[in-house]
DNA sequence: CGATCAATTGAGTGTGTTCAATGTCAGTGG
DNA sequence: CCACTGACATTGAACACACTCAATTGATCG
């Protein structure tokens, strides 16, 4: 998995065009002059402990950020009080798209485990923008495409049980690298609590931990702490399409 | 209600400048000159009988619309083969945005009752926006409000009871200013079914129909055909606000 | 007027929730 | 090293709410 190696401590610029995350990131889809004028507006941050925040809801929105290496997640409080979890995000992944032409965050960004990030400062980016009008464009895609992911969400949670909804879940963090296959084994070491996943799946932990259960039963995974194994990944597969 | 009028049947370019579509529509974030010019790419259509389709999940994306007058509802298939209604859309509404990006729609677009767009070809678009800046802004602005709205519909829909996501969802129809107030009485005339309204809000049919019957009992309500009236609409305020 | 589709009503079932108790793990300080 | 703490995870029993299946009524249109 390539990685941006120590480089990112030692200079206030990020240079874009030698940094390892890539295919979610701008990078892939500008050409290098484009995304020379980007990395020239862009700033190193981090490393973020896990359990500190990025930025909160209070916070004027200013920029959006990339996650280099690290994961988050996003939480904005609910009308009782009690805090939903938006969504999570890994190496690679854009985050404050759903702050654009909001004076605040919509959420608060919390590390999940020690992370770093590189923050686009969005009135900067804007303007490299007009003079580079493929950003622009790359810019509309993205966010046409994380609408379909807040669709997608919509859909998954609202009709399917909570079996299929974790199994999903599960995949969607596969799809995006995050499992270790080793002996035919897959294994996914979960960055965030299982309470978390809860809030985020739009369940109670209890019915998390059961769910669990339940497919642990079956034979369909392995859960232990914060690790999930899949001993048979096709069977998952399966169980998902029917 | 401002509406433009007959004009529309007349001309092949439309008028943005004199369009009544005004506070939803990209009108009134732009300036002038960049309006002509986004005018000058755009195209009447209709009209569209209640029923018929603007076009549908096989044709490939070309265009987003604005609508001038009608109304809209969206709809893609489940896996299990039925159809999901993802959202309304009405006059001024931009509709398309989440297919940006994508080779083909992501739904189809049928319309509810006579319907009339402003057609706007995505590819012009954009290259109105590389010579207008202030036009990719708007968009991204567009899109920003987009994606936090169907996260609202999410949080909507997972955490709330069938009557007060019913109550939600008439107040976000009042919103987009679909009710007539007449004698201290707010009235909802809908476009839609309630078969249609059942599936946007991920209900079944029967519940919907058990749950507008519980409110009317409580007087909250008064459900008659496709209309629904609002005695005292702050009851129904103090209700959603607990 | 009959046909068709939408809306309603009823009875019984199921899945996730609620509330409460117990169990597990990591970190802290004696 | 072990006892204590606090957060997270698990388990159980009773319940609530929306779902399913089936039957009836109502509206619309040819």
């Amino acid at each position: 998995m390539p990685h941006a190696p120590n480089l990112r401590l030692v200079r206030e610029h990020l240079d874009c065009t030698r940094c390892g995350t890539c295919p979610c990131c701008l990078k892939s889809w500008l050409d290098p002059d484009t995304l020379r004028a980007v990395a020239e507006t862009s700033l190193i941050r981090g490393p973020f402990a896990a359990g500190s925040a990025i930025y909160r809801m209070e916070d004027p929105f200013r920029s959006l950020f990339v996650i280099e290496q690290g994961a988050i997640k996003t939480e904005s409080p609910l009308d009782d009080g009690n805090l939903h979890v938006s969504g999570f995000y890994f190496h690679g992944d854009l985050i404050g798209l759903d702050s654009i032409g909001e004076h605040c965050y919509n959420h608060d960004a919390i590390a999940l485990e020690q992370t770093w990030l590189c923050e686009l400062p969005f009135e900067k980016l804007e303007s490299v923008g007009d003079t580079h009008p493929q950003l622009h464009h790359t810019l509309t895609r993205q966010l046409g495409q994380r609408i379909r992911n807040s669709d997608a969400v919509l859909l998954r949670d609202r009709y399917q049980g909570a079996e299929k909804r974790l199994l999903l879940f599960f995949r969607s963090l596969c799809e995006r690298n995050l499992a270790v296959v080793e002996r035919g084994r897959c294994r996914l070491a979960l960055p965030m609590s299982k309470t978390d996943i809860a809030s985020h799946l739009g369940l109670r932990p209890e019915s998390v931990s059961r769910a669990l259960g339940r497919l642990q039963q079956r034979g369909l995974i392995r859960n232990h702490m914060k690790t999930i194994e899949f001993p048979n990944i096709d069977r998952v597969l399966a169980e998902l399409s029917k």
